[in-house]
This record gives C-alpha cells, structure tokens and sequence, in this order.
DNA sequence: TTGAGAGAGTAAAACGATACACCAGCGGGA
DNA sequence: TCCCGCTGGTGTATCGTTTTACTCTCTCAA
C-alpha cells in the first residue's frame, strides 16, 4: 500500500505538506497553488489513499457512528437504518450497524464492539419489548453521545425519536367514520408495550369526541402468548362469533390486520365488501396484500434521519466542547388509503 | 480512555509484557503465571479496552471483512447477511455492510470505502441487474479476496455461491404434477436476469421428462418495463382471458405470485380451489399471505454462512501465505408448502 | 569454575498519519 | 540598518499498539 511518505517522496515535498494538501483545510490555505497541484498529482497517480486507522490514532476522531439494530431483517430497522444513513454520509460520518438478532443479551457485547472501534456516537434502534430502561440507562453512560429511536427514555439523559402514535390511531379511526362506519371492533396491541397503549389512547379520544360508542364486547387483546400472527387469527374468529354484524376493524399493526383478513376470508366474509378494515406501520408487503391494505404509515425512514440530524448536532458540540442538552423529536404518521377499507354498508 | 500504557504503570510492568498477557497467545506462555494474574486483574479495574486502530496499525490486521449489498431494505440481502454475521462474529472477524440503495453508481464509492478502512476480504451481494461484469470484474482485481453470492461469474477468479434455480422449480412443477394438474400456466421471469432462464430450465426438463405438455398460449413472460407487481397482475388477466380451464400456475417469484392471486382474486377465482399458485423465494411475507403461499426456498441465511466460510478459508490462506483457487458453491432449495395449492379438480 | 541454555521480562523501533513549533527568505516601514 | 511580519514550507513528537531483539538471573552439567 502507498503511504503518505511515498506521496512525499516521490513529489519531492514534506510529509507534512503532503497531508496538508491532502486534507485540503485548515493548513492547505498557506501552500502555494503549484504546491498543491502537484503534490494531487503525485497523489492520484500513485493511487495514494489514507490509512484511515493511522489518521484516527493520531486526530482521535473516526467519523464513524455505531447504529444498533434489534433485529437487521426487520423491514422496521431497515427502512430507519436507510434514513439514518442518508442523513450521515452525506456530512461524512460511516454508520457501523451491529445486528442484536432480536437477543437482548447481544446489546452490552455489541455496545463493546462499537466502542472498541471508537465510535464518536450511537444510535439504537429499540424494539420495546426487547430494550428495558436498565439496558438504555448504561446506554446512556457509555461516554459517547447516544440517541435512541422508537422509544423515548424518562429518567435517562437520552435524546430521542418516536412516533405519534395516539395521532395516527386518530386518523385511522376518522377515516372509518367518515366512510360511515359505527359499529367497529378493535385488536389491541399486548397492553407491555406503550405503543399498545398510545395507539389506544388516539382512539378512545376521536371516538370521545365524535361520540362514537365502542362496544366493549367487540375490543380483543393480543396477549402476546405465542405466534402474534395465529394468535390474530383466533381472535378474529372470537370476534365474528360475538358480533357478527360488525363492519370495520382496527387491527393494532399490519401483521395483525394480515391475519385479521386471512381469518374472515377462510370464514368467507369479504375483505372490504363485508368488513373494513385499517392496520399500522405499512410493513412493505403492505401493498401487495389481497387485498393491498390501509394502514397507518410510520415514516421511519424520517424517524431514521431525525436521529442521526440529532446525532451530528451532538458530535458537533462534543467536537467544540460546548455542553448540550437532550433533544426529543416526535414525527406524524400518515395515512394510506388502499383497498382493504370502504364505505359502510347502508343498513 | 485507559491505554496500555496506564496498565503496564499501575501493575508495575512494562508495555510488552501487558500487551503479552492481554493477546494471551504466542508469547503469553513466556509470562509466569502470577504476572498473568495481576495484568489482567489491573486491566480489568481499570476498564481497559485495547484501541483498535492502533492494535490494526501495527499488526496489519483489521478482523474485518466488506460486505456488499444492492438494498438493505430487501430481505433477500438481510437473510444472507444474517447468515455471513453468524459465520463471521464466532471467528473473530467483524463485517462493515454498506448500503448500495439500488445504485450501481455507488459500487465503487463503496468498494473504496471498504478499502479505505483496510477490510481483508470483501463479500458482495448480487442483484443480477445492478451488477454487471464490468463491475464486478474490477471487484476481483482489488487487492483482497472476494465472494459474491448470487451470481456466478464467468471469467473472472472471483468465488461464489449460488442456488439451484433448476432444482427448485423442478420441485414445483413436481409438487402439482403429484396433485394431479396437468393444465399449468407460467409467468416467467424477464429474460435478461439469468435466474429466469435457469428456473425455466428446470420446468422445461422435468415436464419433458414426465412428458408432460406445456400449452406455450398459457406461457407469458414478465418484460420489466414498469412495476413488476402491476405487470404480473396484467399478465395474470391475460392468462384467465387466454385460457380460463387452467388448473395451476407456476410464478416466476413470490412478488409474482402475490400479483396473480391478487389478480385471481378480483376476478372472482378462488386460490386455491380454482387455480393453485407456486411462487419462489419464499420472502418473510409468503407465510402470512392470503392464502399462505407455497413456494421455493432458497435458503438465503445459509448462502451466506457459506459465502463466509469461503471468505474464512481465502482470508487465512492469504495470512499463511498460500495461493488458493476461486471456490464455488451451489446449494439446493426447498419446496415450502402452503395453502396456496391443493389437488386439481377431477374433471 | 565455566559456560550453555532456559526462564522471565524489557527497550526500542516500527505502523501511517496529524499537529505543533519552528525556520528561511523577503519586503517594507522607521 | 534593523526588526517585524508574512509567505511557504519543514522537522519532530505523538497517537496506542505489536514485534523484534535484546538483557538479566538462575540452574545445572561438564
């Protein structure tokens, strides 16, 4: 491999006005324009390229930011990861993922790895079931500048990024009652995590204020048991026996709502005609449902590249010394209209 | 951050004996047990975290390899970098994935980046459409060792791995010739992918060999020229229209598939009662589909555990200092059978 | 008594860059 | 004439390791 002290020699200039050229700031304004031209020559045609462990021993800084993921084939860590690094190329920063395979015990060594390999910030991707406040809070104290996404932290100095999920639930619902529908049944989410609970809380408030009545009888909870999917199932066929006159049904995600629409197909009601239905997150495979599903769409890509405009901004104060306080960044979702909801059946 | 040097301070040792001790291999054995004890003790209080730049800097070994990957947000990628992380971490060797968001424009930015960071091998995932030989044949003449998975390259010393496409589609048109259909429609893949021509190839061979006849109006071909998903639904029509009587279909992946029992679906015909539907791939959604659909798996995780296993093997012959040959593999994929296909109607 | 060899450890030179302090030459104002 | 500041550079220490080549101090056989 070329090094500096080739480019140096073969352009018959210093070591240090070679790295000066080279790096093209700072100390390049006092080298002359021959100077510099040339020494890019020499560089480029040796095929010179840094060694970038060599310049972060010396300059102490790796521009490189660890990014942990709960689960890597998760569309919902890949579709932030996209954002996130989006956002960081672009300013010079290399995301370094780890991957935590959906095993918490991995987040401490992976944490390691990161640090090992001097990264100037971390962003964690948390899923909520898996990230307990005990990991994040020595997250937290790992002495790097930390941002997490998907969960927001209370007694942790952490900066982070949600969604709103109370928001989007409330627009779900909107668009049911405006296609007409009254009588509507509900799959909440498993009451451990506080998206269940968020997303609940958007429905219960729109439905307050249009003064629409839930059935008490028509509102099911994943319990979280075994397989969220088949467990979906069933409780969509518990749903049909207790009131099979419902129209419209608020799957708590998408996965929920796919098994939501399996189930009555196999039961042979029909999805729109017979019932309604609107699911949350616009997983990828959304679109090609049968039928292609509405669903509330998180933006993560967004979510991704919020937190890593949090992450530059943290480095940035880190690199100048100056103190700086948590940030928290809350996106909106959005709904998609597809071909999964409809106009109530006139009664 | 704590060095070797505060270690070698506070134990009362010089440098090489710490750093010894902590590599614990080639001259550990020269340190007498009791030494070992209190480096290490000492290390451990302080917190010690060997820096990894400066370790690589002078070793001349970074224990890392590049990976490659068209779309990180395509599952297809995401299982096989499960697959090569599994193989990698155990060993001691960590993998940098970059992201080449479908831009073939950014193979090379990518390729240098990883070069820049000194990788000792690099991986890469092939989508057959973005990476040409042209590309992929500068990938080989870097100066470190290279798998691809996905594709087999002709004239370059490049190692791969790849599936059985004949094999799989074999399996499938098998699997509906055991049910009973002998009226079967294919959508096949655009001809300029090379997986298209060799999954054809393995429904030509098996239906000549069971003499079976393929009715070539019920054969159609997927051109490329807008959305995939909307084409095939076109060409789904297109089929029902030309000959309403077929009992089966052959697609030439799941988001095929997909399309066709969505299309199936609209018009009124029944997956499977009507028509059963093989796909190929097997992405994540194919179990949750409606109907869960049978289809061709190509074991993804385990492509990249052995495209790992090779870059293992040409990494530590490089570090030995032998010459070795491209290696390649093949391996065989499974038929996953689902709802989506069922006996033939006796006509 | 001597000298070879083993055992246990150390000094110092890399690795490839950056950062800091310094220097030579020159023009110009007092 | 002298000194100052500017322009365009250079010399050298340093980052945190690993590696190579020693140096002692014993032990034990000849």
């Amino acid at each position: 491999m070329v090094t500096i002290r080739d480019v140096a020699g073969k352009s018959g200039f210093s070591i240090t006005t070679v790295s000066m050229v080279l790096n093209d700031g700072r100390g390049a304004a006092r080298i002359s324009g021959r100077t510099r031209t040339r020494v890019w020559k020499v560089a480029r045609r040796l095929g010179y390229r840094p060694n970038l462990q060599a310049r972060s021993l010396r300059s102490k800084r790796t521009h490189s930011v660890g990014v942990v993921v709960f689960d890597l084939t998760d569309p919902y860590c890949t579709q932030i990861w996209r954002g996130i690094q989006n956002h960081l190329r672009p300013i010079g920063l290399f995301p370094i993922v780890t991957d935590l395979q959906d095993d918490r015990s991995q987040f401490q060594p992976c944490l390691d790895m990161l640090m090992d390999r001097r990264v100037e910030g971390i962003i964690a991707i948390a899923n909520p079931l898996y990230l307990d406040n005990k990991l994040l809070s020595d997250f937290a104290h790992r002495d790097v500048p930390a941002v997490v996404i998907g969960r927001e932290l209370a007694n942790v100095p952490v900066s982070s990024v949600v969604v709103d999920n109370a928001a989007g639930t409330r627009q779900a619902l909107q668009h049911l009652y405006n296609l007409g529908h009254s009588r509507i049944a509900f799959i909440k989410g498993p009451s451990i995590l506080v998206d269940s609970i968020q997303r609940w809380q958007g429905l219960e408030d729109f439905a307050r204020e249009v003064a629409l009545k839930l059935d008490p009888r028509l509102i099911l909870e994943i319990k979280g048991r075994n397989s969220t999917y088949t467990e979906a199932c069933e409780l969509t066929e518990e749903l049909m026996r207790r009131g099979p006159d419902f129209t419209a049904l608020v799957a708590f995600d998408d996965l929920t709502a796919c098994a939501a629409i399996r189930a009555m197909t196999r039961a042979g009601r029909h999805v729109p005609k017979d019932c309604s239905l609107v699911g949350f997150d616009d997983i990828p495979s959304s679109a090609f449902y049968n039928p292609p599903l509405t669903t509330v769409q998180q933006q993560l890509e967004m979510q991704g590249s919020l937190g890593a405009e949090i992450m530059e901004e943290l480095i940035r104060a880190r690199a100048e010394n100056r103190q700086v306080q948590p940030k928290h960044r809350r996106v909106s979702p959005k709904l998609i209209v597809r071909d999964s909801t409809c106009s109530a059946p006139r009664s």
